[in-house]
DNA sequence: CGCTCTGCCGAACAACGTTCGGCGAAGCAC
DNA sequence: GTGCTTCGCCGAACGTTGTTCGGCAGAGCG
């Protein structure tokens, strides 16, 4: 991870879509070379995948919610079950599995309020080893895609 | 916002640097259909952009956190400028504006935990218009880049 | 000093992006 | 039904790009 490195994957965190070899040419090698280094970023896991961004309200997920979950016990076997089960729901966009007060944070995303509620009622509140859920609107969300460096890192 | 533009937008989700050509032909049609509509997929806002999934650990942020944040008085003024402050932060990797008890969550990343607290107490902290904030570790993040279709949309 | 290894380069070729003219189906007026 | 218009898709063509590979220069080392 020097800094051709960096460079290449700031690019690429910035715009995934630019070509090869406009990248090579910002970051300052020969194509090929940055086909390489791109190659073995993806090897060693640093880049994870390419995903295009698309706008919630056009995937009918125009409401969208945090939730905070207990679940009780605590034990790895609830906790892996849990996270394997809010995954596989498709109004779940993220699970957090947290520190703290609460075992999770769910992002939740529906078309609107009242399908976030059935949601919360019919699917969520199922299951057992849940203890309470509190549910907060999201109003907005800013995403940062490219962010700035660590400053001393 | 058609059966091929879904299909397309599900492409581009799950594979954001795969070719026109390939994406064309799994979704059934000619590459120059294929770019026309990805093309205006993007005038129209549905696609906003296109970005590498890096893992944080390459990137010196191992520590991530929750942080929600109180502020008042509650006024757009103070919630816009809290909002671009936090957005500008290099730490913060999401700001999310919210209803209910809490008015802000922040998703933060550092290298550990001493600089994820030297970030709260030093920069955050130092905000007059907090009232209130509390840090929950995040232990595991699982993100959904290509999230299934909603039930009955 | 000479050897080896590593990483970068440039050329070459296959594959790709992008543009454009044309064509067929759908919608509409009559 | 018939003629007209419009819209979206297609396929060909051309310039550009991805990808591979041989070679070379510099670093590290004995």
């Amino acid at each position: 991870m020097d800094e051709l490195d960096s460079a290449i994957v700031r690019e690429l965190q910035r715009d995934a879509r630019q070509s090869n070899r406009d990248i090579a040419r910002k970051v300052g090698v020969a194509p090929s070379t940055c086909l390489e280094r791109t190659r073995l970023l993806r090897e060693r896991g640093v880049i994870r995948g390419y995903h295009a961004d698309i706008a919630p309200s056009a995937l009918n997920r125009g409401v969208q919610a945090l939730v905070s979950v207990q679940v009780r016990p605590l034990s790895r076997t609830v906790i892996d079950a849990f996270k394997a089960f809010a995954a596989g729901l498709p109004e779940v966009t993220a699970v957090f599995v947290m520190a703290g007060s609460d075992d999770f944070v769910i992002h939740v995303s529906a078309q609107d309020n009242d399908r976030l509620h059935a949601f919360l009622v019919d699917r969520l509140s199922q299951r057992k080893e849940i203890v309470d859920f509190r549910t907060s609107i999201i109003f907005q969300h800013l995403a940062k895609h490219d962010p700035a460096p660590l400053p001393g890192a």
